[in-house]
DNA sequence: TACTTTTTAAGAGTTACTCTCATTTCATGG
DNA sequence: CCATGAAATGAGAGTAACTCTTAAAAAGTA
């Protein structure tokens, strides 16, 4: 991959762990999530400063003064290192805490800003990188989509708890499949076109077309667009 | 992977190359293509005996009577060898053959007919297989998800002709992607379902989901499904 | 037949990832 | 405070996909 073009900025270090349970946390624990924290800082790091195909386990695990095997154990490919960090959980949450009376495009709107604000924009330059990756890595990428399936299925479980169909139902399967899809390819253009936009108002856009197809071709049409 | 459940059907070897240029065909140009069969024909035939992961290059190569080197000049990955078929180009032919003025719900429905027949049906057993796969293992989904983008792409060029619209709007871009995402959920649910239900009639539903959101629970629902 | 070009084979090298086993580090009860 | 059990780590060997380079073989051409 193209070494060059890399980016800058530092990785905003504490996410201060949402108000789980507190009290036990035992030093074994505490060391964990340092571990894990650690590897995760060196590797974005090494990646901005090498490109990821040039950052090697070996040169993570040296930095993150672990050894190699100890990376693999807190992360089972490469990629994940890059990607992982447990939305759907999060989603799930939302997801569930909305009136159930309440129309489903809305409830979905509402759950996507949420999510945004506290997957995206709360940690700007990594959810950057991120996305930058996604599209200059093929592996990466590949990855993502790996977790679209995984997502999907969570959307299915919540659509199904809402509207009370069969979440294994061809028709929910689509629908949630054709959600995520959308979603991701929302994440890839934001990403290629530089992170200019306000990637809150893409998402709208894009959920926008998902619940009434393409605007009639109209004066909306050269709203944001340029090339 | 699970190498018990094989599949065990042979694959109908000649799909005769469909009407191209057929005067200038040099020893050496049947000989790539009598090669890359070669290697198709035994990928498929190990990977039934023994399981996808099992099966390594070097059998392949082995069986194929060619070396790995020669594996790999034909196709870059392992999982290229079970997927790669070339549907995008004839799915644009297709598409560019429809009359201009006819709406896209309809063009999109008609080729996906067209696109079943010829890429499904016409090598059941080599289409089962491939879905069964996609379902088994992970790199192969992976791969095949990593597909959906470049056919996504062209997907944005058809409507771009056919609509006068930018084919890298957002909009554009995200239908396609909920297109495809869509109907790659398809072909997952017809493989985990054993391939009991008929893939045209799933099509069918897929994009009716796509055109018109999910169906107002009522009777439908108790159609097709069972669990 | 000689000469050029393409295709292949052979082999060495890299790296992500797996497994196993010995060692260290924390938790706990006496 | 120390002994015992459990968990985390490190070290190392092993596998297999993929890359690159180089020399031989085959096909096309004159």
């Amino acid at each position: 991959m193209p070494d060059n073009d890399r980016m800058t900025a530092a990785h905003s270090p504490a996410t201060p762990t949402p108000p789980t349970d507190r009290p036990p946390l035992g030093l074994r624990e505490r060391k964990k999530i340092k571990t894990r924290e650690a590897i995760r800082t060196a590797t974005y790091a090494l990646v901005r400063e090498q490109g990821y195909d040039a950052t090697t386990i070996e040169q993570i695990a040296d930095r993150a003064e672990v050894s190699p095997s100890t990376v693999f154990r807190y992360f089972p490919t490469k990629e994940d290192i890059v990607l992982t960090d447990e939305y759907d959980p999060v989603l799930m949450e939302e997801l569930r805490s909305r009136p159930a009376d309440e129309p489903w495009p809305d409830t979905i709107r509402y759950v996507m800003r949420e999510a945004i604000r506290t997957g995206v924009e709360e940690d700007l330059e990594v959810a950057k990188l991120r996305t930058h990756l996604m599209v200059q890595v093929p592996a990466v990428r590949s990855r993502m989509m790996e977790s679209m399936s995984v997502t999907g299925r969570m959307v299915c479980t919540a659509i199904a708890e809402r509207t009370g169909r069969d979440p294994e139902s061809l028709e929910v399967r689509v629908y949630a499949m054709a959600l995520i899809g959308g979603l991701m390819e929302t994440s890839l253009y934001w990403a290629e076109n530089g992170h200019r936009d306000d990637f809150a108002s893409l998402v709208d856009r894009t959920l926008e077309v998902l619940q009434h197809g393409l605007p009639t071709k109209s004066p909306t049409e050269s709203r944001t667009e340029n090339h």
